[in-house]
DNA sequence: TAAATACCGATTATTTTACTTGGTTTTCAC
DNA sequence: GTGAAAACCAAGTAAAATAATCGGTATTTA
């Protein structure tokens, strides 16, 4: 189990789609702009999603991508490990024998760990993060600033959407 | 919070200290042999432990390191943190405000999660994972192989050591 | 048919990790 | 005191991972 900046692409980016459940597909320009990340690198990171089967990408226009799987099937552990290389980690092969024949103890507790910290963060869903109360009114409120980015007049929209929030509330 | 290889090599390497409490401090070259990773490396590992606080290193012959506290008083997360370096992965400075104002929701759901991690590695201290049963008896081979290995006759020794095991229980 | 999107592969730039080298200090044992 | 074993230190380099760039093709909608 690794976590790098990498893998919180992934899970923020999932968290995207997340928020966005039941409405139109999330582009990944989209995200691109929410996160401030290139989008080539994006399409990186949702290649080896969709191949692990977390989201489904649609073509054309209108298209983008959506969660494959209900926000509460998806675990943070899977989308880490599906933007992981392989996540070898152990250098000792996988086979529990290092140190030239040795059992190698330290490996061992390390290995202990890992687990545990694998079974930690594959117990916390998508959806337990996304239902947290304070998160609705917030997520409304980015999607207009989202429609804003979308029809390419940003400064104005944003501040037309913070009077617009008070007028949802 | 970050977990690399960077904080695989201090938790060992911290492991391998808690193993050996109370025994002679231990070096550097030991670890490094122990976990085959070069021996500057770990003392720039060990440089920020020490300014961290977690661990205590003695000079000359003889010398080495120790742990600053008890093993229980070492968590994970402490660990991991003192070898990383600032490890801000927000992108957004700090303060809570990014996207051109509008409050930024994935960054902060990211937040939550990452403070759940840190709670969630801040619990577990080296005292809980070496007091493990099974891992006394290894330690004691360890022991023997590590003594091989400082008088330089490897290859015979570790065999040495497994009869050594089977007599020592 | 044009535009918007996913999808794909190769290359490059940047950053981080890990190693190398060549020291100095401190301390122990003789 | 002298020599060796260790921590300590700093600068530079190599290797790997991360992130970006470029230049496309395939699909779908309007």
């Amino acid at each position: 189990m690794r976590l790098t900046t990498k893998g919180r692409y992934a899970v923020t980016a999932m968290l995207d789609l997340a928020l966005q459940e039941g409405r139109r597909p999330v582009t990944l320009q989209d995200i691109a702009l929410n996160q401030e990340i290139s989008l080539s690198y994006l399409e990186q990171l949702f290649a080896r999603l969709r191949r692990a089967g977390l989201v489904r990408g649609t073509r054309g226009p209108g298209g983008g991508y959506r969660l494959a799987k209900d926000v509460d099937m998806i675990s943070i552990a899977a989308i880490i490990l599906a933007v992981d290389e392989k996540a070898d980690m152990t250098r000792c092969g996988g086979d529990a024998n290092c140190q030239d024949g040795a059992k190698c103890l330290t490996h061992d507790l390390w290995t202990e760990l890992s687990d545990k910290l694998f079974e930690f963060l594959n117990g916390i869903s998508l959806g337990e993060l996304v239902r947290r109360p304070d998160v609705i009114a917030v997520a409304e409120r980015q999607e207009v600033v989202r429609q804003g980015l979308r029809s390419g007049r940003l400064k104005t929209v944003v501040v037309e959407a913070d009077t617009m929030v008070s007028a949802s509330n």
